[in-house]
DNA sequence: AAACGGTTTAACCATTTGGTCAAAGATATG
DNA sequence: CATATCTTTGACCAAATGGTTAAACCGTTT
């Protein structure tokens, strides 16, 4: 009874075998797989053991439901993608030049890992849930710093007097519409032309770039 | 049998009773709710029954399936949508106009329609989905007109010479993203304030306007 | 080797869910 | 009115689905 309890009141307790591990966490890889592709009311926990390659009832073990189960891997994959954006302001250029490596870092993130995003702005706007306040909150993004970057910047009179929310809003915007767009746009912008939207995906960031740039540039 | 075999056929057949088109109706309205509100998987056709006040049977009377209900009620609301776009574009004014107006009056429905695109992207994105193509080729959406216009307006020097297919997607973004990606970006840039996200909306339109006009504008 | 605790499985369960069917109610038609 | 067609309903069904349980399995400890 220890471990289990041990692993509800804190999951990230090591274990001391090494092997053991592996079924949590295959569980945990087919679970994340699965509830991406098909979102949490499509995902089907029979479906998620095949993939681990265990028995549903293990599933059911390791994460008491469903609804735990799913919480898990969005908490997971929310803070995975939020570590990875937050790591990237810490470059020593002037502004111009982090906001050129945020874009494009970001944009890279945002294509390897294309339907992520979809994933987690489908489940953010499901009606009555609570989970979006509580893991934002708990997750480690803290855009205060950027905007006070941001602001900072103005006032020294390097770019113009904008809104930093705005610019925050703008450059999500612009990365990642794109890619949750993609089968709309590809279909009627591009005509369905899988590799030319391939192709305009791979200059995005310097399009992006120039808006941005343009944006807070102070005109002589 | 043969009012049935005609309903299949030319899904818009007109029927001789007033009356009785309400039934149909009434599952439409329904369906469209509850399935804009909780997906195709998410949705249950008892619900559906229940919000139209009728017998589940009624469902399957009228539309065969589940899944032809719902790429019905899809098709509706997409070429709702995008006649109300479509429509936009017939002004008089020059380019810096029209696209004033277009994003004025973009914005202006997809605020009034805050769940829609978010339903839209979300199916289109589904695994395996043909509807996408199906569905915005039989739509009455035409970009081409679009990207003419532009093309002629580069051409007269009015101007920049820009990507007209990239236009059209960052419009698109900046438009849609604060829409879809607002349980998101309300908590994480606003903090949670819903009053303050609403005043954000209301000038959004000034905002996209600028911005776009920035990346077209021909610098002296 | 026996006892113990964590892990895994198969069988099982209650409920939900999309869908069917036969029959009853309407409504038009001759 | 009688007949045929269209509409609506309640009862029903098979499959799917999230979840439970008792027992088997297996490594460790004593």
């Amino acid at each position: 009874m220890t471990k289990w309890l041990n692993r509800l009141i804190k999951p990230n307790t090591q274990m001391s075998e090494k092997e053991k591990i592996n079924t949590e966490e295959k569980i945990l890889q087919a679970a994340e797989e699965i509830f991406v592709k098909d979102g949490h009311s499509g995902a089907r926990m029979q479906q998620i053991a095949d993939k681990a390659g265990i028995n549903k009832s293990l599933l059911h073990y390791y994460y008491r439901s469903k609804d735990k189960l799913f919480s898990t891997v969005f908490k997971f994959i929310f803070s995975k993608l939020a570590s990875d954006i937050m790591n990237i302001f810490d470059s020593e250029e002037d502004i111009f030049g982090k906001l050129e490596k945020f874009i494009e870092n970001y944009l890279r993130i945002l294509m390897k890992n294309p339907i992520i995003p979809m994933f987690i702005l489908n489940e953010l706007n499901k009606k009555g849930n609570n989970l979006a306040t509580i893991i934002i909150k708990g997750s480690n993004i803290n855009l205060n710093k950027f905007e006070e970057i941001i602001q900072k910047e103005i006032d020294a009179g390097n770019i113009k007097n904008i809104n930093p929310k705005s610019l925050i809003i703008n450059i999500l915007a612009l990365c990642v519409f794109p890619i949750i767009g993609r089968p709309l746009t590809e279909e009627i912008v591009f005509n369905g032309d899988t590799k030319k939207y391939d192709e305009y995906l791979g200059q995005r960031k310097d399009e992006v770039f120039a808006i941005i740039k343009s944006t807070i540039t102070i005109e002589k």
